[in-house]
DNA sequence: CAACTAGATCTTTTT
DNA sequence: GATCTAGTTG
C-alpha cells in the first residue's frame, strides 16, 4: 500500500492555485477541429466520444488528458486511462509527452484493462484468497489444466474438448459470472458439468495460487462488490477516467468502469460502433449504446470529419456499413480529392490472388499503375482469417518481396520460449506445478507418462506440490532407474538455481542461461556428439528449425537484461505477449483484419470477399443474422484503414480444408456502391499469353451457379460481369492453357514440366486432373495438373 | 520408454 | 495441408 500514499492528500488548495495560473487559451487546443475541441474541453461530467474511423480520436483523447493537466483539474497520477492494448498505452503515453513538451513519467494508471487490474489485484490479493507473487496463466496453461479437470471428472474429453470447456468459462468470466453467479439458463454447458466444472477450476487455480485472464477482472470487480472500502479508495483516486475502444469493452469491463466512475462521473468513453468487431471474446455493442442511459446527463459528441482516407473509400465504407441496423449512426466526410475509386479484382483462385497482389504491390512500389511510387512499408494486406496469409507468404518468398507478418505465432507463445518460461518459473515458484508437468520430462530425462504418475500420486497423498512429491518419489525408491537419477538431479538444480534466484546473484540473465544449459534445454536443439570424449567440438543445431529455436532463446535471454530480477520478467511477459524486436528493412505488411484497427496505410489489399470466407462460415452458420453485421463492421474497418489506394479482391475456387471449393463472392461485394468501385479485369497473369483462359473459366462457372442463386443478378455482380465482357471484345480468347480434364490429356508420363512453387520435375503418374511429379529439388509431390506448365515456351 | 504411423479434426478473430 | 492423438513397434 505504500505506493498509495502519494495521492491520498487531496491537496485541493494547490490544484485550484494550479488551475488559476493555467493560461487562458492553450496553444495545443488550436489544432483541434470544433467537434474535438468539443470533447477535450467537456472536462467535467461524463462524455462519449463517437469517432469514426480516421477522425483524429487518439489527437482527442491525448489532448483532453494533456487538458486535464494543463489545467491542473487532475495529477498525472489521478488520471485512469484505459486501453486494450499494450500499443495504444504506448502510443497514447508518447502522444501525451510529445504534446505536453515533456515526457510523462508519472501517469502510472495509464495501461490495459488488464495491466491496471493485476496491479489492483497485487494489493488485494488476499481479498479473493490469493497468495503473494500469484502466477497469470496463459491460455496454454489455462487449456492444460482443464484438460485434468475434464479427465478426472470421468468426462470423455474428445466429445467434450477442455477447448470449449475454457470458452464457455471465458464468456462467463467476461460477464462477470462467479460460479454463484452463473445464471440456470446456462445449466446446460458442457454436456450440464460446465458450472460444477467452472468451480472447480476456480478451486484448483486459487490452490495452485494462480489466475486466468479472465479472473484479473473478475477478481478486481468481486473486491470492488464485496469491499466498498477499497473501492471508495480507487473512486478517490482516479479523479478522472478515460477509455480508448469502449465498443470492445466486455460486461466485466463495463462493470468495473461503472463501479469506479460511480463517484464523480468523470468518465469520457471514446469508441466507433461501427468498429465493434470482438463480440466473440465477450465484447457488448450494447455497453455504447446505452450509455447515455448508463450516465445521465452525458455529452455525447460525434467525431465526423476524416483525416485519412479518400471520398472514394469513405464512400465504398460508408455504403457497405449502411446495410446495419441499430447503429448510433455517422457520416464520415472529408475535404481531400476524390482520389481512386476502390477497386475490385476477381481470380480464378487464391493462388493467383497472391499472384496478382505480389505483381501489383511491386507496379505500385515502382510507380506504374499511374499512382505515385509507394513504399512496401505503405502497403498492407488484411485477411479475415490468418489461414488466408499462407498464400500470400509462399509467394512473395518465391517473389523475393520482403514481407513482415504481424500479429502472427507470438514470440511468446512459441514452444521453446514457454519450455524455457516453465523452467524460471518453477525456479522461482517451486509449487508450480503445471510448470513442473511441462519440463518434467523436456528434454528427455526417461521420465514418461507413468512416471508422472507416480509422482503426481505420491504429491497427492502427501499433499505437497510435485516437485516436493518428486523429491519423495525419489528416495523411496518409487521410480527406478535412470529416470530417478536423472529426476533426482533436477530437483537438486532447480533448489541449486532457486537459491542463485534468491540472492539476486549471479544477474538474473546469467542465471537464465546456466539453467537452459544445465537442464540440458540448449543442448536438446543441438546435433547429437559425434564424439562423446572431445568437449570442445562445436555444435551445430539439429536443422534449420533447430536454429530458430535457438535464436528465440538468445533473444529471451537477452530480454531479461533489463530485468532486476526473474520474477519482474515473468510478470512482464505474461502480461505483454508481443513480440516487440523492431526491424528498419521496407515490407509489405500481412496481418489479419482484426490487427489492422487502429492502423492506417496508403495502400490496402482486401483479398478473399468470398461467401464462407468472409463473412466467416461459422458466422453463417450461426442461427441469427447478428453474427453477419459484426463481420460487416470488419468490412468496414478494412476498408477504412486506405488512406489512398483500396483494393478488394475474391477467388472463384479455393482449398478449404485441402479440398478444392469453388467460392462465391462475399455479399458484401454487392453492398459497395457503384459509384465508388472500379471494376479491375484480371490482365494475363500466366504470362506469354495464355492467361484469359482463367477468367474464361471462372466466368463458366459463374454463370451455371447463377441459375441455382439469384445472388448474381445483384447489381455488384452484373457489373463485374459487364466490365469482365467488354474487355474481350466479341468474347474472344486467347490459347487456353487449361485446367481439368483436357488439360490433364496434354500431359504424358516423363514430360519435364515445371511448378511455381517446387520448381521443375518429371511426371512419374496421372490420375485424374493430379499429377505425380518427381521434382528435381522438392522430391516427389503430388499437385494439380493446372499448376504445372510444360517447360517449352508455347505448351499447347 | 521413445519413435514412428495412421487417423481424425480442424480454421476465425485475442487481452 | 497441418497438427494433434491414439495405437503400434523397436
Amino acid at each position: 500500500m505504500s505506493s498509495f500514499d502519494e495521492s491520498e492528500a487531496p491537496a485541493a488548495g494547490s490544484l485550484s492555485a494550479r488551475a488559476m495560473a493555467a493560461r487562458p487559451t492553450a496553444p495545443y487546443l488550436d489544432d483541434l477541429n470544433p467537434a474535438q475541441r468539443e470533447a477535450v474541453e467537456a472536462l467535467d461530467g461524463p462524455v462519449l466520444m463517437l469517432a469514426g474511423a480516421g477522425t483524429g480520436k487518439t489527437k482527442a483523447l491525448t489532448t483532453r488528458i494533456v487538458h486535464l493537466l494543463n489545467t491542473g483539474k487532475a495529477r498525472p497520477h489521478e488520471i485512469l486511462a484505459v486501453t486494450f492494448t499494450n500499443k495504444a498505452a504506448r502510443e497514447m503515453k508518447s502522444r501525451v509527452g510529445r504534446t505536453l513538451g515533456e515526457a510523462v513519467e508519472g501517469m502510472p494508471w495509464m495501461g490495459t484493462f488488464h495491466s491496471i487490474c493485476v496491479k489492483i489485484l497485487r494489493r488485494h490479493q488476499e481479498l479473493v484468497g490469493l497468495r503473494s507473487n500469484f502466477t497469470i496463466l496463459d491460455t496454454d496453461d489455462q487449456i492444460r489444466l482443464l484438460k485434468q479437470l475434464v479427465r478426472a471428472a470421468g468426462i470423455d474429453d474428445k466429445r467434450w474438448p477442455a477447448r470449449a470447456l475454457a470458452g464457455v468459462i471465458d464468456q462467463w468470466k467476461n460477464r462477470a459470472w462467479t460460479p454463484d453467479n452463473v445464471p440456470v439458463s446456462e445449466a446446460s454447458a458442457y454436456d450440464g458439468k460446465g458450472v460444477a466444472l467452472y468451480r472447480q477450476y476456480q478451486t484448483r487455480l486459487c490452490e495452485l495460487n494462480a489466475v486466468d485472464f479472465g479472473d484479473l477482472l473478475l477478481h478486481v470487480v468481486t473486491i470492488f462488490q464485496t469491499h466498498p472500502d477499497v473501492l471508495e479508495q480507487y473512486r478517490h483516486r482516479f479523479r478522472y477516467i478515460l477509455v480508448d475502444e469502449y465498443q470492445d469493452t466486455n460486461v466485466a469491463q463495463y462493470l468495473w468502469l461503472r463501479l469506479l466512475a460511480g463517484g464523480h462521473s468523470n468518465i469520457c468513453c471514446v469508441g466507433d460502433d461501427d468498429q465493434s468487431i470482438y463480440g466473440w471474446r465477450g465484447a457488448e455493442v450494447g455497453n455504447i449504446l446505452r450509455f447515455e442511459k448508463d450516465f445521465p446527463g452525458a455529452k455525447v459528441v460525434r467525431l465526423e470529419q476524416n483525416y485519412r482516407s479518400t471520398p472514394h473509400i469513405l464512400g465504398a465504407a460508408g455504403g457497405v456499413i449502411a446495410a446495419n441496423k441499430g447503429r448510433l449512426g455517422k457520416e464520415l466526410w472529408t475535404e481531400t480529392e476524390a482520389g481512386e475509386k476502390v477497386r475490385l479484382i476477381g481470380h480464378w483462385d487464391g493462388e493467383e490472388e497472391a499472384r496478382w497482389i505480389g505483381d501489383e504491390i511491386e507496379a505500385m512500389q515502382r510507380g506504374t499503375r499511374g499512382l505515385r511510387p509507394f513504399s512496401l512499408d505503405d502497403m498492407a494486406i488484411l485477411v479475415r482469417a490468418s489461414h488466408q496469409m499462407r498464400a500470400f507468404e509462399d509467394r512473395f518468398l518465391t517473389i523475393g518481396l520482403p514481407y513482415r507478418v504481424i500479429g502472427g505465432p507470438r514470440f511468446y507463445e512459441r514452444m521453446e520460449i514457454r519450455d524455457a518460461m516453465a523452467y524460471f518459473r518453477l525456479v522461482i515458484s517451486p509449487s508450480d506445478d503445471l510448470a513442473f508437468e511441462r519440463v518434467v520430462n523436456t528434454p528427455k530425462r526417461g521420465l514418461g507418462e507413468k512416471a508422472v504418475q507416480t509422482i503426481q500420486r505420491i504429491a497427492r497423498e502427501n499433499g505437497v506440490p510435485l516437485l516436493d512429491g518428486a523429491a519423495m518419489a525419489v528416495e523411496q525408491g518409487a521410480i527406478k532407474g535412470k529416470g530417478a537419477q536423472a529426476l533426482g538431479k533436477l530437483v537438486m538444480d532447480l533448489s541449486r538455481w532457486g537459491r542463485m534466484a534468491g540472492a539476486g546473484e549471479p544477474s538474473p540473465r546469467d542465471i537464465a542461461e546456466i539453467i537452459l544449459d544445465e537442464s540440458g534445454y540448449t543442448e536438446m536443439w543441438l546435433k547429437p556428439k559425434e564424439d562423446p570424449d572431445d568437449p570442445d567440438e562445436s555444435r551445430q543445431p539439429k536443422d534449420h528449425e533447430a536454429e530458430g529455436r535457438l535464436e528465440n532463446l538468445k533473444e529471451l535471454v537477452k530480454a531479461l537484461e533489463q530485468f532486476e530480477n526473474l520474477a519482474g520478467f515473468l510478470e512482464h511477459v505474461s502480461l505483454i505477449m508481443e513480440n516487440e524486436s523492431e526491424e528498419q528493412a521496407e515490407k509489405v505488411s500481412i496481418m489479419t483484419l482484426h490487427a489492422a484497427k487502429g492502423l492506417e496505410f496508403p495502400v490496402v489489399f482486401l483479398p478473399g470477399w468470398e461467401e464462407g470466407l468472409f463473412p466467416s462460415q461459422r458466422t453463417l452458420d450461426a442461427p441469427p443474422e447478428n453474427g453477419v453485421e459484426e463481420e460487416r463492421r470488419l468490412a468496414y474497418v478494412g476498408i477504412t484503414r486506405a488512406e489512398e489506394v483500396c483494393t478488394i479482391s475474391f477467388a472463384g475456387n479455393r482449398r478449404v480444408f485441402g479440398q478444392w471449393q469453388s467460392q462465391r463472392p462475399s455479399r458484401f461485394i454487392d453492398e459497395l456502391p457503384e459509384a465508388h468501385v472500379e471494376v479491375l479485369t484480371p490482365p494475363g497473369l500466366y504470362g506469354g499469353g495464355y492467361g484469359a483462359a482463367a477468367s474464361m473459366h471462372e466466368e463458366s462457372g459463374l454463370e451455371a451457379r447463377a441459375a441455382e442463386a439469384n445472388v448474381y443478378n445483384s447489381p455488384g455482380w452484373r457489373r463485374l460481369r459487364e466490365a469482365r465482357m467488354s474487355s474481350r471484345p466479341g468474347g474472344q480468347t486467347r490459347g487456353a492453357a487449361v485446367i481439368d480434364a483436357q488439360a490433364v490429356s496434354k500431359h504424358v508420363v516423363g514430360e519435364r514440366v515445371f511448378h511455381q512453387k517446387f520448381g521443375y520435375g518429371a511426371i512419374i503418374a496421372i490420375e485424374g486432373d493430379k499429377l505425380e511429379i518427381a521434382f528435381e529439388k522438392a522430391g516427389v509431390k503430388k499437385v494439380v495438373a493446372r499448376f504445372v506448365t510444360g517447360t517449352d515456351d508455347v505448351p499447347f
